[in-house]
This record gives structure tokens, sequence and C-alpha cells, in this order.
DNA sequence: CTCCATCCATACAGTGATGTATGGATGGGA
DNA sequence: TCCCATCCATACATCACTGTATGGATGGAG
């Protein structure tokens, strides 16, 4: 072991997940972290082989953290998977930053087959917890996949549809959007 | 009136459009536009101010057109208005360019205020329509408001979210999802 | 046939990024 | 103390694109 590394591997991928949250892969761009850094790109280059590979080792991290992050979140407060449910809408409905990466990759998954397949991974694997919560008071298995659908499409299209609701808040809505969901 | 305008605006909307749908906002490049027109990019600047004025043009046609493309489509093959909606559905699962605008646009809302406030009354003016639809058969309003958001999230969501559904297909899913939408 | 609106090609200067090469700087371990 | 792993700064070549300037080309109107 030796020298405290000054500016490692995790920072840049770090600040790349927030450039990425901000603006998009494109807004990926190493001048802009290092800058954002204080650094200038020299170490950059020693870290990684290109741009490429920090793009790769920032959807590796996100994907990783991305689906426990939730769960573990979601799982650590207990309760009935009534309570659960709530909670993960609870969740959705905030505005931070995991979440805007997770919108920014869910939109460059369109056009990179890569990325296609990892958020593949993540929804399924996030579909999976949905399914047993749904299914925990849910007994028709149709019904459990098609709630699913509906909450996780409430859950993203809830930051990507803009309309406003007259005199409601947006949190009224969802709220009786959700309601039916948790019927037996 | 004279010369038979041989690339005229137009096809430089056009091609951004395209561009637009295929890879986001940063991929409507002027240089390639023209390359992709078989031209150069002198007469680009003839027409346009600069590649801001494009972009302008582009998000006014899509918002002029995305709303009355789609509710027309819908209304001229007539029927109540549960058939409508679920023509409308049907429409939404397509593939085609005018939705891949719209997620492209979606996406873009996310970082741009001036596009934002486009998609805004993009969102607000389809969420009118679908009011009427749902209110012709579902007497609360608040239940209206709830099915339309549902509705509107499916809509979406079902081209951002890339989980399989074991053995059933997505078409199913959805069908039973919006089945639901449709009672009393 | 000529003219003019319309459009195109080319050349140029400038910008902001990428990736490479090289010579440090820095600080903990031996 | 001095060495070496780790990281940084700088300079350079290159690329892709933007916007400007200018001199055509083209073809219908008159």
């Amino acid at each position: 072991m030796s020298a405290p590394t000054r500016t490692p591997r995790s920072s840049w991928i770090e600040q790349g997940l927030r450039a990425l949250a901000a603006g998009g892969p494109d807004a990926v761009r190493i001048e802009l972290l290092a800058r954002a850094l204080g650094v200038t790109r020299g170490g950059f280059y020693w870290h990684f082989e290109d741009r490429r590979a920090l793009l790769e080792e920032i959807l590796d991290t996100w994907e990783r953290v991305s689906v426990d992050e939730v769960i573990e979140r979601i799982e650590s407060e207990g309760g009935d998977a009534r309570a659960k449910l709530r909670r993960l809408s609870a969740l959705a409905a905030s505005s931070e930053e995991p979440l805007r990466i997770d919108l920014a990759v869910r939109d460059w998954a369109r056009r990179e087959q890569t990325v296609a397949e990892r958020l593949r991974r993540v929804d399924n694997r996030r579909m999976d917890y949905m399914r047993s919560l749904f299914g925990a008071f849910c007994p028709d298995e149709d019904e459990v996949e098609a709630r699913c659908m509906v909450f996780y499409s409430l859950w993203i299209g809830n930051h990507f549809i803009a309309a406003d609701h007259g005199t409601r808040s947006r949190a009224d809505v969802m709220k009786r959007a959700l309601r039916r969901l948790e019927a037996e």
C-alpha cells in the first residue's frame, strides 16, 4: 500500500454518474469531469483506457447499486407488503439523483443495445421484487403481473409526464391511481 | 415564385426530426443532416440562423403535429369512448417514428426548461382528450384523473421499461392492465 | 434570353473535445 | 532518507463540428 490516492477511480465514476444524471450520456465529458474535480485530464487516462471504459464502469456501478439500493431501503423498515409498496411509491416519487440516473439510463437504452441489456437486468430484478410484494395479497398471477406493470409505469411515467391536473396535485392523482392496486 | 426549392426548409426539419427520434437532441448535427440529404451545409445557413433555430423549429412542428396527429387518427374511425381508448392504446404500443420523437423530447425536457414547457402543453392537451374519453363512462372526476394518469403512464412506460414477463407477452400484460380502466 | 430568387459548394477560422506522450510532484513504507 | 506507486500538469496532434464569407449554379418568370 502507498500514496493516499488523491483522485481515485471512484471519484471519476461518481462525478460521471452526476453528469449522467444531469445531462445524459453525452454530458459525460472527461474534460468537464476533470474541471469539476479540480484537476486536469492527466490522471484520468492513468485510471481508464478511454471514455468508453468510463461509461462502462459508470453503468457497472449503476447496475450493481440501483436494484439493491431500492430494495434494501424498502426492506429495512419492515411492515407488510402493502406498507412496503407505499414506501416504494413514495421513494419513486422523489427526485433524487439515483432516480435521475435511472431516467437517463432509460433513455440511453433506447439507442444503445448494451445499455438496453443492463436496463433489462435491472428492470427484471425490480419486477421480481414487486411480484413478491403484490403476490403477498393477490392470488392471480396474471393480475399480479398487470399490477406490477401499472405500478412500475406510474413510477417511471410520473417523471416523464408533464401534465397538470387542474386543482388536484400530482401526488393526489398518484395516490388515487395507486389505491386500487392494493385491493385484494 | 421561382426556383423549385431543391432542399427546402422543411427537408432540414424533417431530417432533424428523424435524427432526434434516433439519437436525441445531441444527434441533431447540421453536418450529419446535410450528409443525409446529400448536400453540404451550404444551404442550411440560408434557411436558418443557426443550429438553435433549427432545434426550435423542430420542436415547433413536433408540438403542432403531435397532438392533432394522435387525436385525428383516433377520432377518424369513430366508435364509442371505450373503442377509442382501445385504439389509442394500440397506437401507443407501436414503435413508429412519431412515438420515438415523443420519447426523445420527453427526456430532453428533463434538462431544458423551454422544452419542458412545450411538453407540458402537449401532455395537457392529450390529457384533456383522455379525460373526455374516460369521462364518457366514468362519473367520478377524481377517478377519471387517476385513470388518465395510469393510462398515459402505461403508454409511456411501455417503452421505457425493459422487463420481461415470463411466459406472458408484454401485449398480454398491457391488455390486462388496461382492462380494468374500462370499468364503469 | 436574361434576370433573379433560391440554393449549393468550398474555404476558412474557431471551439471543445479526445487520446498520447512525457516529465514531474507527492507522500507513505522500507 | 530515498524509493516507488500513484496521480497530476502540460503540450501536442487530431477530430468533428459550428458559423461566416463568398462565388457560383440552376431554372422558372418575364
